[in-house]
This record gives C-alpha cells, structure tokens and sequence, in this order.
DNA sequence: CGTGTTTGACCTGCGC
DNA sequence: GCGCAGGTCAAACACG
C-alpha cells in the first residue's frame, strides 16, 4: 500500500485529503466545521489576517509530488476514531516505484466533539478568484442555490456528476471580502478526475491515495 | 432534444 | 413542540 505507513487499523485511523500548497500561502487550509475539531492555535486561521491559498491542486500522478509541487508544502490530514492529525509531507520523495513519507511530522489536535449524525470528511478553501466555480478536474451539476443570512452572496449547491458518486461541494463568496470564494467540499470521489479517463485505471489506486 | 441552471417549495436538523 | 435556517428536490426554463 502506498501511504501504508499513514493506516492505522487498531486505531481506525484513515487519510482524509492532501494539501499541496504553494510558497506564497498565507494561511493554512482550515477544517471547515469547526465542530469536529479546532486546528491548535499555532495552525488556526486568523479571520482578520489575509486569507489567500493557491487554487486547490489536485495531484493526479505521484511524480506531482515531486515535480510540480516542488518548493511547496504538502500537507495530509489523517482522522483516527478520536483526533485528526496534521502531517507534513513536504518532504515526501520516491523510491523507486514507492512513494514515502520523509519528516513526517504529526500533529495532534484536540479531541472531536461527538455528533449524533455522522457525515462525510469536509474540506473548506478559501481562493481569491474571479470566476466561482473552480476547475479542480471533476464535472460537477449545480442542484441548488441559496441565499444564506447575513450574507449578501448566494451559497451554490453542486454533485458530481459521475454515476454513483456522492461527493457534493458548495461555493460561496465571502461576504467581508467577495473577491474570496469559499468552496467546501464533502466527501470522497470514486473516480478519476473527468479529463484524465484515458488512464483512470492506472490512477485509480492513486486516486484513492490522493482523496 | 439532451443537458445544465434557476428557483420556489419542501424537508430536516438544531436550538430554545 | 415550535420556529428558524440550511439543504435538497423537481418542475420550468435556457441554451447549444
């Protein structure tokens, strides 16, 4: 297994997502409910500092890794039964045709809040862009659209498309700052990203590696 | 005609 | 139990 190391049975614990960011972030992706957990203080986005992530990439081959996103931190987040946990993975290099995690550095974050209903992972981004709806390689159908309070920007309700894939997003604009788009991401794909089909299969295991 | 969007109605979870 | 707010449905509509 490729990231065997990050699996941890006894503890239930499973890989939620990566984070490839750029060198020009000023702020760390965030766990968007903020229910589940609390980032440690030393990891907490601060709401008045500005926000600006890179577009979310997301890495179809290994050798983005360490290609592409090289010069970049690279972050995992893996969720066991009772804490989520933040790994460094930049250094993360290859080995032949195995992918290793180098410097691993776990952090531990506070124990989750118990939730009568369970639901998918989340992930939130918070991206300066013009355009609201980000190309992050999936083919998504917009199903909704409402106009949350104390906000003056409608809040976009989108699936993918692909048959028997549950993975759902929502799109907003910050209402301190529309220049932000926020899209929150729920749940887990099935499949290979729309354009990259022709090797779907090859990826599929990195596929879910990846996300 | 097929596909995707819009939008009002309806459903559901949550706090009080 | 009630009311509010967020999330989803689905019919109507737009467009290529």
């Amino acid at each position: 297994m490729l990231n065997q190391n990050l699996f941890d049975d006894q503890d239930r614990s499973y890989q939620l997502g990566f984070f490839p960011i750029h060198t020009n972030f000023t702020s760390l992706p965030f766990w968007c409910s903020k229910a589940f957990a609390k980032m440690p203080p030393s990891l907490q986005v601060d709401d008045d500092a500005p926000l600006l992530l890179s577009e979310p990439v997301f890495p179809k081959q290994k050798e983005d890794i360490t290609s592409n996103f090289a010069g970049s931190h690279f972050f995992s987040l893996q969720k066991s039964t009772a804490n989520y946990w933040l790994n460094d993975c930049t250094n993360m290099k290859r080995n032949g045709d195995q992918t290793e995690n180098l410097g691993v550095l776990p952090i531990k974050m506070k124990k989750i809040k118990a939730r009568r209903k369970v639901r998918e992972p989340r992930f939130c981004f918070k991206t300066m862009s013009d355009v609201d709806v980000l190309d992050d390689g999936y083919k998504w159908r917009k199903y909704g659209q409402k106009v949350v309070k104390n906000t003056q920007h409608p809040r976009s309700y989108y699936r993918c498309t692909q048959d028997n894939c549950h993975v759902k997003k929502r799109v907003e604009r910050l209402s301190e700052d529309p220049r932000m788009v926020i899209t929150t991401y729920e749940g887990r794909h099935i499949h290979s990203p729309s354009h990259d089909e022709e090797d779907s299969l090859a990826s599929s295991q990195l596929n879910n590696f990846f996300w």
